[in-house]
DNA sequence: ATCGATAGTTGGTGTTCCCAACGTTGGTGC
DNA sequence: GCACCAACGTTGGGAACACCAACTATCGAT
């Protein structure tokens, strides 16, 4: 075999194209989400780790201060997290003081978790941050498409019509 | 303190009211993308599981399929998968039978994969089980909100303007 | 009093994403 | 020819999430 016989033979994509994903991932739902969620947690999680915490600890401090105290159990049913990551997270955030949590007296079996002053604060500071995240995020969309992207997510999630 | 003075309060939602997620994270695209993305998940990876593979041996598969043979660190660049994971991805779909891996002799440094025929097969069966899984994703939105929903994903990760 | 359901905790698993280091090879400049 | 840097594949590891199983304590109802 001659030295000329084995040169370059570009597989994939042409030359100068730059490398796309294939098309039919460019059009498959469940892929695209997943690239956006990544894309979104590369800008929130960095807004994020400005604050020393996660995404789940700003979940807890938004619903805590949005609608009041609340059981682990409840926080977790409305969030969608598990039993046991909440744990992990409230004791975060109690360690952090963000957070304040004490045996319910009316249910014993119960945390009631509250937002402190601190966890407020912090609150307000993360969601500045996460604000300026999701406009990076959406940098690419008009006012309408992002308002339009937001309404079909929430229609897509939002509860099957059980009759 | 009397008896029924530690009657139960009800803290976080109402009494009827379903659990709901706060309003700030019903309107958060971040959050909502996060949620849809695991939404998808359970119904892709449902179907992933039966043929016993995961995510990122299917989009392999279908790279390949769809643009023929390529480099790994070609294919990690179209579909976003880091060059150590392609590695173990590739090792896999190999000892499944479902691609060959041989050294590009034109340079030694890539590995050319190639999808087989079983990889092919098995590529359709996936494909199949996927579509299934976007119709019972999707099953909340219309036809042209799907299509629209799809275009905005589409246009929030296509590459920023670069001139 | 018993029994099933719920709450919180602990411990563990699997997946995905990401990074660092290493040896090999290719391409470039000298 | 040689030195140097870049790219490739590989190995190992870590962080973040989602999820599950088991256990104790408590509640509610029978």
């Amino acid at each position: 075999m001659k030295r000329w016989d084995r040169q370059r033979i570009r597989y994939g994509s042409s030359v100068d194209a730059p490398e796309q994903p294939p098309q039919r991932l460019r059009q498959l739902p469940s892929w695209l989400l997943n690239r956006a969620a990544n894309a979104a947690n590369g800008h929130v999680g960095a807004a994020f780790a400005q604050e020393g915490v996660r995404k789940h600890h700003f979940t807890v401090l938004l619903a805590l201060t949005e609608s009041g105290p609340a059981s682990q159990a409840d926080l977790g049913r409305r969030l969608g997290i598990d039993r046991s990551d909440m744990a992990a997270v409230v004791a975060d955030l109690e360690g952090d003081g963000l957070i304040a949590r004490e045996r319910d007296p009316g249910d014993r079996r119960r945390n009631v978790v509250t937002a402190t002053e601190a966890g407020a604060a912090a609150l307000a500071r993360l969601d500045e941050r996460v604000s300026a995240a999701q406009e990076q995020l959406l940098a690419p969309l008009s006012a309408p498409e992002r308002t339009e992207l937001t309404r079909l997510l929430r229609r897509l999630l939002d509860p099957p019509p059980t009759p």
